[in-house]
DNA sequence: ACTTTGACGACTG
DNA sequence: GCAGTCGCCAAAG
């Protein structure tokens, strides 16, 4: 499918949702590895626009395995924080000072 | 076409 | 560790 390389879906959002759907569950990336994931290293601030916009998408995208640089949570202070926070949780992430452990967890590792 | 906003990242004081 | 600043990119109005 798609054999042409344009596509209607070639929209920097779907490109984000595609990388955090591939993140394996119990693993965590930052934004700026989705970003470089996309094609964009630099796109870091984009990648968390397009997460915000995930919307009906939450369902399909674990935009919970996504967080800021160092493992720490973008969103804390906010409901969705917690929310997120809760679910990495739930998946066997380890928290270290209300931060993720990337050296255990991070994509890369 | 221009301005503003946003779930970022890195550096400096 | 915290506050302030600059640079980066994409979308919406």
């Amino acid at each position: 499918m798609n054999g042409g390389a344009a596509s209607k879906d070639d929209g920097f959002f779907e490109r984000v949702y595609a990388v955090v759907r591939r993140i394996p569950r119990g693993r965590v990336a930052t934004y700026g590895q989705v970003a470089a994931l996309v094609g964009v290293p630099r796109g870091a601030r984009a990648v968390g626009w397009a997460l915000g916009g995930v919307g009906r998408r939450e369902a399909s995208v674990p935009w919970h395995r996504v967080v800021g640089a160092n493992g720490r949570i973008s969103l804390d202070g906010r409901a969705s924080g917690l929310v997120q926070r809760k679910r990495l949780r739930a998946e066997g992430v380890r928290f270290v000072s209300g931060r993720v452990d990337l050296s255990r967890h991070g994509l890369t590792s």
